[in-house]
DNA sequence: ATTCCTGCAAATCATTTGCATTACC
DNA sequence: GGTAATGCAAATGATTTGCAGGAAT
């Protein structure tokens, strides 16, 4: 059950939690933002504000539940972080998202840093393009 | 002088946009925000409004002059692309930022778009981790 | 002259916050 | 029952846009 991560995060056990949780579970293969999380709230009948969507997201990134991504246009989107470790590959025309892991470049990532004296905290990779199979997602 | 690389770019000449250019070519070494181009305007004593700021940033970007990132936190910085190939550390406590080039990473990632099929339009890394050195920059 | 540009204020968009009300443990 | 969570509406912050007046070719 789903109740046990939300315990574990030190978080109280609530309807738009679990909701919300669940929401983003059953769609695990996208990204998802805080509007489409809303959006499919709505369509499943639940009364949950927007605000509320909003603000248990950025609990569960905290809480290391979700990973927030920017990619591009201004609004974030969100994945499990239990689906592991990948940086994403985004088609510029129809928004189709795929995800690579490259351990290569991770290595590459990790001595760069070193170099330059970081402490490494976290990276960022999206690399744009245009799909050349039509996969039409979404 | 700076008047030709409007031209090229389809810009008529004027005051806002050759001001805005100097700003950044005189700031090379940072990455500006809209306001902090606007800012130091101000500073210098021009009469440009920030709406103009936005708007000549986002045709020097469509031309090809600059480009632009989003780091982290809501707001876009700017760099002129004439500054050549290059990827970012960010310091997450001081917002120090640090420029490197890897071809390993770059083949990389060419070969990874495609594989996966996608004609690669550009892609963006950047690391973030914590100064060992405190640069205490800007 | 004509068309493109600019300034200003108002409009958007995504996200956040104050506060009274309600739901968990 | 007490504290933490939620809903709503209003507040923010960054960026955009409509429009009337001003410049550049």
């Amino acid at each position: 059950m789903d109740s046990s991560e939300l315990k574990k995060a030190g978080l109280k056990v609530t309807l738009p939690r679990v909701k919300i949780l669940e929401i983003i579970e059953s769609n695990a293969d996208w990204h998802m933002s805080a509007e489409d999380v809303y959006k499919e709230l709505l369509a499943r009948g639940e009364e949950i504000g927007l605000a509320t969507v909003y603000r248990v997201l950025t609990q569960f990134e905290t809480a290391d539940i979700l990973k927030r991504h920017q990619f591009e246009g201004g609004k974030s989107v969100f994945e499990l972080i239990s689906k592991g470790d990948h940086d994403h590959l985004v088609c510029v025309k129809t928004g189709q998202v795929e995800e690579f892991h490259d351990p290569i470049i991770q290595e590459r990532i990790a001595m760069i840093a070193d170099q330059f004296d970081f402490d490494l905290t976290d990276y960022s990779l999206v690399i744009y393009g245009i799909s050349r199979k039509a996969t039409g997602k979404r």
